[in-house]
DNA sequence: CGGTTACATGAAAGCGGTTGCAGGAGGCGC
DNA sequence: GCGCCTCCTGCAACCGCTTTCATGTAACCG
C-alpha cells in the first residue's frame, strides 16, 4: 500500500508550495482560479486527502462533539441520538459517543472530557452533573449543553422537557376521564444518578390530585427501574380491594409492566383499569398505550443546535429551552366504568 | 478563561525537558522515579491534559473507531452499537457515528471514511458496499468490518448473521406446528441500499416449504419496510378465503403490523393465526412475539472485537464469523387448530 | 584507576497541516 | 520610464506532542 500522499507531495507536484496548496484546497479567495485548478486536479489525480490530526492540531479546534449518554438502558436514547445527528449533520463536527451504564464511567467522562483538547463541545444526556462537578464544568471553558437534566444545571445551558407539567398531563387526564382512585407507579426517587424525572412526574401527578381534593399518597408504588419490576410493584398495588381504576407510570417501560400485571390478574384494560404513561417510545404505538410525549427527537436536535450556537458563541446567561410534553390518547384509558368506584 | 498548560509549561514549570515529562507521563521505563513523581505532581497542579490532536498527529494514529450505521433510529441499530460500545469500552479508541439514511449520505461516507488520516478502522453496519466501491475498500489501508452486510463482501472482514437459516428455522417452527398454508411478509427485493436479509429470510422460507412438498409461492406479500405497510399487506393476505393460518415476517416490526392486521380483521392470535418474527428486539419481549433472535448485542461486540483485532493485524484471509439465529418462543405461534385448514 | 555498562536526560527532528508576512510580477496613471 | 497598487505566491514559524540519537553521569569491573 503505497503511502498516503501528504499536502508536500501534491505541492512538489503541482509545483507550488503548501501554502498554496493549502489555500487552494481551502478555497482561499488569495489564489489565483488558474493555480486553484491545477492543484484539485494533481490532489485528485494523488487521491490526496489531508490530515484530519495535522489539521486540526494547527486550527487549533477538535471538529468534534461528544455526546455522553446513559444509552439505551432507557430506549429513550437513540431516538435523542437521532435528533443530536440531525442537527450535526450538515456541520463540520464529527459526532463522538461515549455511553455511561456505571456512576464511576460517568464520573470518568465528567473529568475528562471537558477539555478544550478534546472536544469542542459536549452534550450531556439524561445524566444531572455530581455535587463535586458542577463547579468544574460552569467554569468549562468548552461549551456544554445539557438535555433533560434538571439538576444541577441552573448554570449551564440546557434543553429541558417539563416532567412536573407532564405528570399533571396525564393525571389530570384520567381525573378528566372520571377516575378517582388513580395510582402511580415510579422509580425510586433516589438513584445513582440522580435521575430526576419520576421525582418530578410525581410532583406533577400529586399536584393534579390534590387540586382536585384527592388523597395523593393513597396508592404509590416505587421501585427500581424496569419493565418486570414495574410489574411486580403494581401487581401487589392492583390485588388491593381498594385498588385504583386507572394508573399513571412514570415511563412507558413501566408502563407495559403494569399492562402485564393487570393481564396477569385478569384485568381488562382499558375497561377495568387504564393506564397511562411516559416518553411516548416506539412500543407504545403498537401496544396502543396513552402516554406524555416528550418530543425526544426534538430535544435531541435542539440540544445540539444550542451546542454549535454556543461554539460560536457563548451565551450569558446560558440558554434554556424547555420542551412541552403533550398527551397521546390510544387505547389504555377510558372513562371510569360507574357502579364500582367509590363516591 | 487561562489558556491550558502545555507539555512545555510542565516541562520548564518541574525543570525538565519536554521529552522527559512526555515519558514520565507516559509511564516510559526509561525515567526516574523521582522525576516522574515531580512530573506527575506538577502536571496535577497545572491541571495539565495532553493535546488529543497533537498526541495523535505525533503518533499517527487517530485513536478513533468509526461506525457507519444504517437507520440509527431502528431498534436493531441501537442494540448492535450498544454492543460495538462494550467492546470498545475498555480501548483506547473513541467512538466516532455516521448515521445513514439516504444512498447519498452513504455514498459520501464509502468514500471519504476509509482514509488514515481519519480513522484507525472503520466498522459498517447493514449496509453492503455498492459495486462502485467494493474495489476500494478491498485495498483500503484502514482495516474495515462489516457486519450483517453479505452482498459484496466476500474479501472482506465481516460478522454475518445467517438470514437464509433464521428463515428456514422460524418456517420449520411453523410447520412443526402443524401449519401447512404459510404466509410470508417481507421487504421488497431490491431497495436503495441493497439489503438482503429480508431476501435470504424468504429463501429459507422456500426452502423449508419446498423440504415439506409446500408450494413456497402461494403467500407472498412484498413491500417497503415499516409497521403499517406490513399491516396493509398482511391485511389483504389475511383477507383471502384461503388464507395462511400463519405468517412468517422478515423483521419484527413488520411482524407487528401482521399482529396488527389480524386484530382488525377479528382474527385471534394465536388460535386463528400464528406469527412469527425475526430480529428479537425488545418490543417482543411484550408483545410476547415468537421471532428469531440474531443476537444484535452479540453481533456489534464481536464485529468490534474483529476490526481492533485487525486494526493491530490484518489477517489473511479476512476472518469471518457467523452467528447463529436461534428461535424464540413466545406467545404468537401454536399448533394449527384442526377441521379448518387443507390437506 | 581506566574502560564498560546501565541508566537518565536533553536537543532536535519530525508528524502534516495553516497562516502572517514579505516580496515578485504585472498593470496603471502620469 | 517610474512609482505605486493589486494580486499571487512562497518562506518559515507554529500548533503540541513523540521519539531518535547523542550525551552525561554514576556504578561496576578487573
Amino acid at each position: 500500500m503505497a503511502k498516503r500522499a501528504t499536502i508536500r507531495d501534491v505541492a512538489l507536484r503541482a509545483g507550488v508550495s503548501q501554502a498554496t496548496v493549502s489555500r487552494a484546497l481551502n478555497g482561499s479567495p488569495l489564489v489565483n482560479e488558474a493555480t486553484k485548478r491545477r492543484v484539485t486536479a494533481v490532489a485528485e489525480e494523488l487521491d490526496f486527502a489531508p490530515s484530519l490530526s495535522a489539521r486540526r492540531l494547527s486550527l487549533g479546534k477538535t471538529q468534534t462533539v461528544s455526546v455522553v449518554v446513559s444509552f439505551l438502558t432507557r430506549p429513550q436514547a437513540a431516538e435523542r441520538l437521532r435528533g443530536i445527528d440531525a442537527a450535526l449533520a450538515d456541520s463540520e463536527f464529527d459526532l463522538v459517543i461515549y455511553n455511561v451504564e456505571t456512576v464511576e464511567k460517568r464520573n470518568h467522562y465528567f473529568q475528562s472530557l471537558p477539555l478544550r483538547q478534546r472536544t469542542d463541545g459536549l452534550l450531556i444526556v439524561s445524566l444531572p452533573p455530581p455535587d463535586q462537578d458542577v463547579r468544574r464544568l460552569e467554569q468549562s471553558d468548552v461549551p456544554i449543553v445539557f438535555i433533560d437534566a434538571r439538576e444541577n444545571t441552573t448554570n449551564l445551558p440546557r434543553v429541558l422537557g417539563d416532567d412536573v407539567a407532564g405528570g399533571e398531563l396525564a393525571t389530570q387526564h384520567l381525573l378528566d376521564l372520571g377516575h378517582r382512585r388513580i395510582g402511580f407507579v415510579g422509580d425510586a426517587f433516589s438513584n445513582p444518578f440522580a435521575f430526576t424525572s419520576s421525582r418530578d412526574r410525581f410532583e406533577g401527578y400529586k399536584r393534579a390530585l390534590v387540586a382536585s381534593g384527592l388523597d395523593p399518597e393513597a396508592h404509590v408504588a416505587l421501585g427500581a427501574h424496569g419493565r418486570y419490576e414495574a410489574r411486580d410493584l403494581s401487581a401487589r398495588m392492583l390485588s388491593d380491594p381498594d385498588r385504583p381504576t386507572a394508573v399513571f407510570a412514570a415511563s412507558d417501560t413501566q408502563a407495559l409492566g403494569v399492562l402485564a400485571a393487570a393481564q396477569d390478574l385478569g384485568l381488562h384494560v382499558p375497561d377495568d383499569l387504564s393506564v397511562v404513561g411516559y416518553d411516548d417510545i416506539e412500543a407504545c404505538d403498537f401496544v396502543g398505550l396513552t402516554t406524555v410525549r416528550q418530543h425526544l427527537f426534538e430535544s435531541g436536535r435542539q440540544g445540539a443546535q444550542m451546542l454549535i450556537t454556543e461554539i460560536n458563541e457563548r451565551a450569558v446567561p446560558p440558554p434554556e429551552v424547555v420542551i412541552h410534553p403533550e398527551i397521546v390518547r390510544r387505547r389504555t384509558t377510558a372513562p371510569r366504568k360507574e357502579g364500582r368506584g367509590q363516591k
